[in-house]
This record gives C-alpha cells, sequence and structure tokens, in this order.
DNA sequence: CCCTGATTCGC
DNA sequence: GCGAATCAGG
C-alpha cells in the first residue's frame, strides 16, 4: 500500500482527533501501527501523549474463559465492570488541526487552550487543563449504528474533500464508517465551525458552581466493532 | 503480556 | 520515504 493524499488525509485526521496508531492502521488497512506513526511523524505530524491512557480497546477477539475443572466451582458471579470508561483522550490544540481558520475574538473570552476552560475537539474528545481530571463522560448518546450503508446516504454529506473554510467541519460519525461526514453548515465566521457547534466547542467558563453537566461528543466514543 | 508512541536503521 | 525492529512507558 502506498500513502496516498487520502490515506494521508485520514491519516492525519484521525492522528489529530486522538485515535490511537493503531487505530488508524486498522481504519487505513494495509499497513501497520508503526508504519501509521512512522508516517506520521514524517508528516511533522507531533507526538500525542505518548504515555496513554490506559484504555480498553475492543479487539475482535472475544476471550472466553474455561475454568474446565473437574470440580465444578461456583461461577463466580462476575460483578459488573464498572467501567463503561470512554477513551478520554486528552486532546491537544485541536482547533488548529481543524483549519487554517483564525479565530478572531468575538468571542469575549480567549476560549481555546486556556487552562480551566473545558472544551471539546473536533474529535469529540474533552480537552483537560493540566490540573483537571475529568472521567465522567461516559454517556452513551443516541449512536445510530448503520448497518451497512456503502454510499447513497452519504452522497450529499460533506465529505473530507468538501471541507473549505466556509464551511462547519465538525465531524459526524466516525473517520472511515460509511456514514461519516462533516456537518456542512456555515461557519460561525471566524470559526472553523457551524454557530451551532461553535457552542460545542467553545464553552465559556461559567460561575462556580454553573458547570455544564453533559459535553456532548461528536464521535460516539471509541470506535465499536 | 497487553497496550501505547518514539526511535532507529536497513532497505 | 518506508516500515520492521527495537526501545521505553503504562
Amino acid at each position: 500500500m502506498s500513502w496516498t493524499d487520502e490515506r494521508i488525509a485520514t491519516l492525519k485526521k484521525m492522528w489529530e482527533s486522538g485515535s490511537t496508531a493503531s487505530q488508524i492502521a486498522d481504519e487505513l488497512g494495509g499497513v501497520s501501527r508503526n508504519a501509521v506513526i512512522g508516517k506520521a511523524h514524517r508528516l511533522g505530524l507531533k507526538s500525542r501523549p505518548s504515555p496513554v491512557k490506559a484504555n480498553e480497546k475492543p479487539k475482535g477477539k472475544a476471550k472466553a474463559k474455561a475454568p474446565a475443572k473437574p470440580v465444578a466451582k461456583k461461577p463466580a458471579p462476575k460483578p459488573v465492570a464498572a467501567t463503561p470508561a470512554t477513551k478520554p483522550a486528552s486532546a491537544p490544540p485541536a482547533q488548529a488541526a481543524a483549519g487554517p481558520v483564525n479565530q478572531s475574538q468575538p468571542i469575549p473570552n480567549k476560549i481555546p487552550d486556556l487552562p480551566k476552560i473545558v472544551s471539546i475537539g473536533p474529535g469529540g474528545f474533552q480537552r483537560q487543563g493540566p490540573g483537571d481530571q475529568q472521567a465522567p463522560i461516559p454517556p452513551a448518546p443516541p449512536r445510530r449504528l448503520v448497518p451497512a450503508k456503502p454510499d447513497p446516504s452519504i452522497a450529499d454529506k460533506t465529505s473530507l474533500l468538501d471541507l473549505s473554510d466556509k464551511v462547519c467541519r465538525w465531524p459526524m460519525g466516525h473517520p472511515g464508517e460509511p456514514d461519516f461526514h462533516f456537518c456542512g453548515e456555515s461557519v460561525n465566521p471566524g470559526f472553523p465551525y457551524c454557530v451551532e457547534h461553535c457552542g460545542r466547542a467553545y464553552q465559556a467558563q461559567l460561575p462556580r458552581g454553573a458547570r455544564r453537566p453533559p459535553p456532548p461528543l461528536p464521535f460516539g466514543g471509541p470506535r465499536v466493532r
């Protein structure tokens, strides 16, 4: 396999969205995790949290425990693992990734990148300030599982190649999935997203105690297969 | 041992 | 430029 523009674009997009090299490699197909990492570096893509957080990644293999002991022991009901732990990968200055669009200062506060300010990157990953840790992001939002719609569904959707400075780049769905596309609405002038998604991407610092609870995530969470 | 990304180095 | 091998961290 060779690195076509499209494959590179996908690589960049996913890399910047916080996907792991493995996920990207799996997505692209025909390349190894190492290849992805190597390419990413060659492309000048910056390193991301190398000491990756402990995450769960359902691989295709399902593990079946077979305690084939002659003496039938108690099935030992396993307590439900109380970790729907979505993968909260921290996303670096993600809006830069989305495009060359500079946000001027239509917004009173400098929103992105300031510590203490919580915002959601294009990948649906919550940015975190250096100090704060946020686990509670298990909301499994309406995830529309598309059976196998190859193309027609996205015929009129905004694809990666349709992105411009004038349309909202907010991702809808998972990269690589048949219906993955971008919002495509007219952008909020000066921003890479439309007004609605600007509201998601940039959140003003709220008065103490009045925190916005549910940061919606554009991606349905980690890839589910 | 599993995973992760980083780096090296022969091709 | 590419990516397997290797390294290092969790």
